[in-house]
DNA sequence: GTGGCTGCAAAATGTTTGCACGGAT
DNA sequence: ATCCGTGCAAACATTTTGCAGCCAC
């Protein structure tokens, strides 16, 4: 577990006041507004640190940046290729995938990504 | 659809043959034993627009680098947070899902990534 | 007091771009 | 003949590292 440092407690709310699936720059700029001294290498290394913590999650999206969800709670992502929104889904066939996997394969399954491609409502017009 | 370039051919077969997830680096590092005169340039802009074509898939994985898998048939991954393996995995459960994301939300939802993570087989132990 | 955490700057890594030439259509 | 594709080198973006000082434990 992380030491809990003033830094740490700042970049935990910034990531979730943003509310989204911030890239790291992102909440860097949300953590610069209030409070520029802190370094985006600070950033880096708390994200990653507070991932592994379980207090957020790390977020895999195609373009191959890396992101971050304030909400453990499990959901899933729709990346719009058009206009490369990104939203939440709920599935709940989903629940017990994880087992699932256990049980076929045998691995100690811990968690999954799951994101979907295609056009939202607006763009698929 | 891209011009079917001597090197596109030799970059598709080049993947095929690993038949794995190859990062852009090890495509090139392939195709570049028999053709050392083909560029990584031209091998990124290739994979980008064979994916595009629909002869090969780009890859999500945690470790955000570009990846490229040479099959189209669908499947999903699990990858090993201590050795880093990475499995190909078949659930059945999943056939339908595209079609259910899209009745309930409305998008045009064209294809999903889904990768599970925790411990192999031999890391489990 | 100690060992992890911070900020800075530099380095490493991965990807994109501009351009002149050549080849597919 | 046209225009896309190629190779090269330079630019760009993102992430990692080394290090000296500081702070949580």
């Amino acid at each position: 577990m992380g030491r809990n440092t003033v830094q740490r407690q700042i970049i935990l709310t910034g990531l979730q006041k943003l509310n989204s699936h911030p890239t790291i720059d992102e909440v860097y700029a949300e953590v610069s507004k209030e409070h520029p001294s802190i370094s985006k290498t600070t950033v880096y290394r708390n994200l990653r640190q507070l991932a592994n913590d379980g207090m957020i999650r790390q977020v895999l999206l195609p373009d191959g940046l890396e992101r971050y969800d304030g909400t453990t709670v499990e959901h899933h992502h729709f990346n719009c290729t058009k206009c490369n929104g990104i939203l939440d889904l709920e599935i709940d066939v989903l629940d017990d995938i994880d087992d699932k996997v256990q049980k076929k394969y045998g691995f100690r399954v811990e968690r999954h990504d799951l994101v979907f491609s295609g056009l939202c409502l607006n763009c698929k017009e």
